[in-house]
DNA sequence: GTCTATAATCCGATAGAC
DNA sequence: GTCTATCGGATTATAGAC
């Protein structure tokens, strides 16, 4: 293999830290793991990111702001607020089943464990524009009027539920083709009527 | 402070794990932070549990046969399958509230990264519990007919989520003011008609 | 059964050559 | 910018006295 620099390196060390980081978890990967099969050195590693820490912070940091723009995307082509949960929805199972690691970084790690001054996942973009789409949905009508928390949680941990069971890998069959019925049941939840 | 022994003593450590591995992390106790904070010796540990890992392991399987317990009371009270969903969601609640150690261990903690053979959490007891309870009232026929693992995520999947954001310490106000929202949404969900 | 002291190991981070 | 070699410290687990 070539040898990596600059930026290649850069990405090669976030791509093996994110497999290592969902496989085994951050504590039981040592950046001698990642050096190893990142295939580059330690001080290498250490010149681009500093500590394992902030390793952590920029995977997190790029993989959550690329899922916003993913959800924002689907939210702003939809047209009432059932087809944006269901935009968003589709494109949290797409990410589940296409990119598992990063969806068990993102969404399931404990990150105050080992990022020392991280927000709940609960509090971050996509997660925002989730509870955005449901306060819409509720100002226009479509949905009943409740805690706005309540809500969300209605509309999607149902959805979120399965994810996980996918990424535990406990789910028989396709996760896709569970996708309408699980938007049914969240929408039957807070809809209006 | 009187000097624990036997029994008091293997408690004692087990309380101050639970709290711990809960505030921190199970990466981020030592066996040094567990016994100085349990006021008792690194042999009195390893002579109980053995190993860290064992420790763990002793602690979950105690809290998980006391959770599955709980729940199984509450199925067995329900006259049906909506009441017994509900008595299903207060006590999680009433357990999310008294008792959040418990719970964010027992439900939150990503249990494979250090206990090595563990089953998904979804595999465990309490949830299985909870998908008979579904199960039955699909045959029933209070529930519509689905795949049972997208019911019991509707129906449940936005109180355990509402729970994660009460032990995430998002959560304004009494989590308990929102049972029966939550339920009367997670039966929506799922019900007939 | 409980204690103290310590061994063996591993890890994160740094130093300094190139 | 990237490398190798190594340090200092923390951690798990054990040994052996009481």
């Amino acid at each position: 293999m070539k040898k990596l620099r600059g930026e290649d390196l850069r990405d090669a060390v976030l791509q093996t830290a994110l497999r290592l980081f969902s496989e085994r978890g951050f504590f039981n990967t040592s950046i001698h793991d990642i050096r190893r099969e990142a295939g580059v050195s330690i001080g290498a590693i250490y010149h681009h990111f500093g500590t394992k820490e902030k390793l952590a912070r920029s995977l997190y940091d790029d993989l959550l702001s690329r899922m916003e723009g993913e959800i924002g995307a689907a939210v702003a082509a939809g047209r009432d607020c059932r087809s944006r949960c269901h935009a968003v929805v589709r494109v949290l199972f797409d990410l589940a089943v296409k990119e598992p690691d990063m969806m068990d970084f993102v969404l399931m790690a404990r990150h105050r464990e080992f990022m020392h001054d991280a927000t709940p996942i609960c509090s971050s973009g996509p997660f925002s524009r989730m509870r955005e789409v449901i306060e819409d949905g509720m100002a226009q009508g479509e949905i009943r009027e409740m805690d706005p928390w309540v809500a969300a949680s209605a509309m999607f941990g149902g959805a979120l539920r399965m994810m996980q069971l996918q990424l535990d890998g406990v789910l028989q069959g396709d996760l896709m083709d569970r996708l309408d019925p699980v938007v049914d049941c969240g929408w039957r939840a807070v809809a209006r009527g």
